[in-house]
DNA sequence: CATACACATAGAAAAATGTCAATATGTTTT
DNA sequence: AAAACATATTGACATTTTTCTATGTGTATG
């Protein structure tokens, strides 16, 4: 997959803010609409219109638009990519054995 | 487990920065001190030693002191947490049908 | 014990991020 | 077509984060 330093970061930027992790929590339950989702959190419109490009760029969510509402979910190849760019990054090369190879 | 939205949000802080990122990277290939660290990145040593504390908060990489030297490591153990917590936080209820149960 | 070394902390500046009010855009309804 | 609605964008401001220089702390060494 090989991605690079940047878009590590953007993908878990998603997971940097309180607020976003409560939108994660309440899309668990299922796909919802913005209007929904501002009922549910103490935050402007345009605020959480920011949050859910951040989500969305970040590949964890996905908005789907019908007529003038935008439903968002979780997106589950996104959460597939960022558990296994979370496992690598934290994965720890065994291939050092100095007398074997490099 | 049970992580609160702030908890979660510092775990993952360490993966919000390319250069905690390329620290990451070259921990990869095993226990550094942060004077060899300081020499793989562009950065001033009071910089590096910021991004090391927010690495050490997040319980992704531990600090082992020895002498006047500091070695890092990518921790398993956090590493392991970090994964289940992005799991769980992803994962999407299946218990919502209507006519069984809440 | 004085000096050098490795790292942490304090404080300040710059950059990035989060937030909201106001406004724009696009869609549906009347 | 006008009005109402859902969402996005803009612009401004506050907060947080990143970064540096200067300095402090603890450890080893000459």
């Amino acid at each position: 997959m090989e991605l690079s330093n940047k878009q590590i970061t953007v993908i878990f930027k998603s997971l940097c803010d309180e607020n976003r992790v409560q939108i994660f929590r309440i899309l668990q339950n299922g796909e919802l609409c913005a209007c929904h989702l501002l009922e549910e959190l103490h935050l402007s419109q345009p605020t959480l219109s920011h949050h859910m490009k951040v989500l969305c760029d970040s590949g964890l969510v996905v908005g789907r638009k019908e007529g003038k509402w935008m439903h968002y979910s979780i997106s589950a190849e996104g959460a597939k990519i960022a558990v296994d760019c979370l496992k690598e990054i934290t994965a720890v090369n065994e291939s050092e054995c100095k007398c074997c190879n490099k």
